[in-house]
DNA sequence: CGATGTGTTGAGTTCACTCAAACTTAGTGG
DNA sequence: CCACTAAGTTTGAGTGAACTCAACACATCG
């Protein structure tokens, strides 16, 4: 709201710019919070990381240390289950938190690979209690993500269950569509930084499914898609293919 | 680990019964807690409330108050999709929290039915705040609690993403079983409370092969089933079919 | 310019679904 | 106590959506 203060100025507004948008922006900019404030945050939670494309952020097993926030580009995430096969989590987009299943645990239990070059805030776990002291709300803002978090996954398992091969990926479409969006991207012109592999795989489909699925919404006018960049035409009908509306929404809370 | 105190002694012995294996035992009963404590959350945590088969313990759209805990029975949670269809997102046993989803809105996203007699301890969520004061911890307790739903969530994800319905029904009967062993039930021999709708719902399966898998199941000598009635002969082979000893560990923290 | 990884298309198969019917159990009231 | 009903469960038959296997197309890159 306020203008940066005095000091540290390029450096503020270098961070209201790119955390005006993120997850943890009610936690990061609580209301009223000053240019003190700003900088112990900047100072105390954030360490940046940049991994290039296929570079691990973390892997299963690693001792928990700390949950992420991406800034720019994008993470997934996997569970590996123990005959080798893995299951995409999640694709997480700037502005939105990875790394939360680890609280629970000792080690992490999945892993964070980037999509491609990116840049994250690594929040060490630790500093959260600390933090908490200056900035109450903190926690319970954790908390807030947590919940909505578990919202999510419980809208991904009746995706999985209950609907059809195009039902699901329309229902990705829309999420990315909108947190896109919300991040300040377009709506409706994008380029899939994860593979068909990918897609099908979290969406609990076979690859070729998923390319023929691409290419019958592209033969009904839905969309345009060339490999990894696609266009909607028609986010409506894309809507009604998904079916319902709390489904997006809560699909696109990441 | 300390006998209760002089005074309230029926009261607080009986909470020590019955709270032992809570999912919010590390709250309820922090190391060290003394009467005072104890006291302290008997009186403002928890006010009991008795549900009936059937009788909803909160429904989608009820404005967020509080979570619950299991005391004794089962409960089914479910969100619906606009077009009426329901998703059973889960069954809670003795010791295990629901409404936890509801945090980070302001009406409840699900519904929580009973699915027979049982009883809930209901805990404002209001309270949480006020008892973090005189209990540190509490509120690293629910995160590390919600954090495990993740997890729990993205197990799930995995299950029904990429398995068989064998393989499904045979995780889900090793989740009921590790969680009764838990809270000190039979790990082999229990009763479902829940009809074979609602675990064809639950598992993205049809209730006809739900209904197949427990005949085949029977069969194969894995198992004997009478209706609600189960009593499982070899547990291994259960975990075998039901793939990695990760998911049933996962899945067993509800 | 092959080589390799990724994506698309085609053909045939299969697992779980749907539809349909019989059966069992629990609950209700004559 | 015994129909009678309603709800839940099981079994059978046939179908279909998505899978697997296989070949081909198209980028990207050393």
């Amino acid at each position: 709201m306020s203008q940066p203060s005095k000091t540290n100025v390029i450096k503020l507004s270098e961070a209201a710019v790119s955390c005006r948008n993120c997850s943890m922006y009610g936690i990061c900019t609580p209301p009223g919070a000053d240019a003190n404030t700003m900088a112990l945050l900047e100072g105390a939670i954030k360490k940046r990381r940049v991994v290039s494309r296929g570079e691990h952020l973390f892997r299963a097993g690693d001792p928990f240390t700390s949950i992420y926030c991406v800034r720019s580009g994008s993470i997934k995430t996997y569970v590996n289950s123990d005959d080798g096969s893995e299951q995409v989590t999640g694709f997480h987009l700037p502005g939105e938190l990875l790394g939360l299943a680890g609280i629970c645990a000792e080690d992490m239990p999945g892993s964070g690979v980037a999509l491609e070059t990116s840049s994250v805030c690594e929040i060490p776990y630790e500093r959260i209690d600390i933090l908490n002291e200056s900035l109450p709300g903190l926690k319970d803002e954790l908390i807030r993500l947590l919940s909505q978090k578990v919202l999510h996954y419980q809208t991904l398992t009746m995706l999985l269950s209950r609907k059809s091969a195009e039902e699901r990926l329309a229902a990705l479409l829309l999420s990315l569509s909108t947190r896109f969006q919300r991040r300040g991207f377009s709506s409706t012109e994008f380029y899939l930084s994860m593979s068909r592999n990918d897609i099908g795989n979290y969406l609990g489909l076979a690859v070729e499914t998923v390319s023929r699925m691409f290419t019958r919404f592209d033969a009904d006018g839905l969309l345009t898609v060339q490999r990894k960049y696609v266009k909607l035409h028609d986010i409506e009908r894309l809507k009604v293919m998904a079916g319902s509306p709390r489904i997006h929404l809560q699909m696109a809370q990441a």
